[in-house]
DNA sequence: GCGGATTGTGTAAACGATTACAGAGGTGCG
DNA sequence: CGCACCTCTGTAATCGTTTACACAATCCGC
């Protein structure tokens, strides 16, 4: 079928450990040797076989990706921030998304011994102990915002807690006392902690309490659904905080159409940061998530623990996440700040 | 390190070819064998070495697919239709993305062997012959959305042409004698597409043609900064086809802060459809594009074609795109279509 | 009770690479 | 000249599987 390290050797008139010398570059080699060989494995187009060296060298400089059911961009900014971290150290990436319950999961566990030298994880249905039990003893594994990553794997997070937290004192900080909560996905861990956030910050500054958290599941569409619930309460928020942008922008655009004023009649604030927040209007305020560095960070974690053996002992790092103001809570009066704020989306 | 077959073999006191059947389902054997065999996997949670194996059944059961630097939502939306469809038939990902220039590109087709039973190639950097030169004769290949694949390998693309002649009759039809096209980057083959849809059909309608083509890159930003220019014309147009919707909710935000009213003063419509797009104020006239069908449907191709050995010919493939009529172009009075017009992007 | 299936199991040869080991030839030095 | 030591190359073992083949035991119909 296809072109072996025989063939090369046999075309090259040498054997075939000499072959793999020169294609690897150890050994001493004549320059002569050296020149027909590569001649002869460019000519007959020869590539060598990953499953075959990896089963001897016992590394595939392979990560494996496993990631729930994701939407939006997210999964794609995640992906790619540990595609760049991965591609610098020369490794590759095998990923695997889209399975939502525990047993595919465990499964997809599975699929990867002998493919992958380490796993980054960011699927909340694999639980720990599910992933020791399908994984070779002191396998390298990173955790990425995953619930109870206690003391088995490294693991890593964005401080969800810290940014909802941030978020509700600035706008307490603007005289807000009424601020509603649109939640994101119960099962969610960000979710949880964002809301962990918010109540935190809510009681701290002593705002109001009474049945400002709203429902939602992290879509444009439960975003603009939840304005519905937010008009028809007898008291209404000065300003609503939703627990990610998607559903920020289609409350606003659902207030929009009400004729309700955003900033004047009510303030919104996001969290994210995703690229559109500052191309709607008003400019919506968010909290800026490193998504790109989480799976950079990720990545550099793996490899570094991949390299130098087990981890001298378990890692948990959070990455701090960063308020951005515009002007969707009426703190600017319409200039929209520029990319200037940086990007790191790009 | 990890378990191999041979200690399963011997802790369940018999020979590897055994222990291999009961795992594989294949050939007779006893079912007290079967069942002491899978209790002793078990408890050495024993997972085959998927490189071991794949050298001697000269199948991965995983498909790799190539990208190139990608921007937003498309690249997550395609890679779930690929993985939904591949995850169905048994298959994994292996992705690889963010490589821009040539010479990584054809590296990483290189790499992909042994690793991969086919390949999706998405990067339009990645010229056929470079993959004929780098990859086993008669390898499996979809191009998707890519420059030039005449002949060589079967093919897939959705019809970004036929989309812009759709639109640009609409918007003739609605009365617009003059219409900007904002255009994406210059190599990119949708981007390009899309224009010639536009010329065409702009030419077809007899519209005026006098610089209303304005550079852009498929990004928010470029569309923000296309309003300068526009507003700098000595004739404006009455309304403006952005080559995508990121850049036609950047223009859309720029025009909304000089107090431009769209789509009174000027109608604004975009490409692709993405989720945020019926969630800006007005909501975004646009073309649907079924990327995540576009990738399923790769996907199946590529599967049908390893499944039956070489294709009997070259395929090539054109997927519909569907317009999508919103206010942001003064056909409806501000009511909002519904999720009901078929989300496909959930 | 005897050939011929049938069933259950083991032995060993692949698959395509890497690499320890050894050997061949040359060089430098005492 | 002999010895140690390079440089270059080949032989063969190895990685963890699958599977063709061989063989033993059991079963069946006569």
């Amino acid at each position: 079928m296809s072109v072996t390290i025989r063939e090369v050797a046999r075309e090259a008139l040498v054997s075939v450990a000499t072959v793999s010398r020169v294609l690897n570059g150890k050994g001493p080699v004549h320059a002569d040797t050296a020149r027909r060989i590569r001649s002869a494995a460019k000519s007959l187009h020869y590539v060598p076989h990953g499953g075959a060296r990896s089963l001897i060298t016992r590394r595939t400089t392979t990560l494996g990706v496993l990631l729930p059911e994701l939407y939006g961009e997210f999964f794609s900014e995640l992906i790619r921030g540990i595609d760049v971290c991965a591609r610098r150290k020369g490794f590759h990436l095998l990923v695997s998304s889209s399975h939502s319950d525990r047993a595919e999961s465990e499964e997809m566990v599975r699929a990867m011994r002998g493919r992958v030298d380490g796993l980054i994880v960011l699927s909340p249905d694999v639980r720990p102990h599910a992933l020791k039990a399908n994984l070779p003893e002191k396998f390298p594994v990173v955790l990425v915002n995953t619930a109870g990553g206690r003391g088995s794997f490294d693991s890593l997070t964005v401080d969800n807690f810290g940014g909802a937290v941030e978020m509700v004192r600035h706008l307490a900080g603007l005289g807000h006392r009424r601020i509603d909560f649109l939640e994101g996905p119960a099962a969610n861990r960000d979710a949880s902690e964002r809301l962990r956030g918010y109540r935190q910050a809510r009681s701290e500054q002593g705002l109001e309490t009474s049945g400002v958290e709203i429902p939602g599941d992290f879509r444009e569409e439960s975003g603009y659904e939840a304005c519905r619930r937010i008009l028809a309460a007898r008291r209404r928020p000065s300003a609503v905080f939703a627990a990610n942008d998607s559903m920020a922008l289609g409350l606003l655009c659902a207030f929009q159409e009400k004729g309700i004023r955003v900033p004047q009649d009510v303030a919104i604030a996001g969290f994210d940061d995703i690229p559109i927040a500052r191309y709607v209007t008003p400019p919506l305020t968010s909290v800026r998530v490193p998504i790109a560095e989480l799976g950079a960070r990720a990545a550099e974690l793996l490899i570094a623990g991949l390299e130098s053996g087990p981890a001298p002992g378990r890692r948990r790092e959070t990455l701090p996440t960063h308020l951005v103001v515009r002007s969707s809570c009426g703190e600017l009066d319409g200039a929209r700040p520029r990319s200037a704020s940086g990007t790191g989306y790009g």
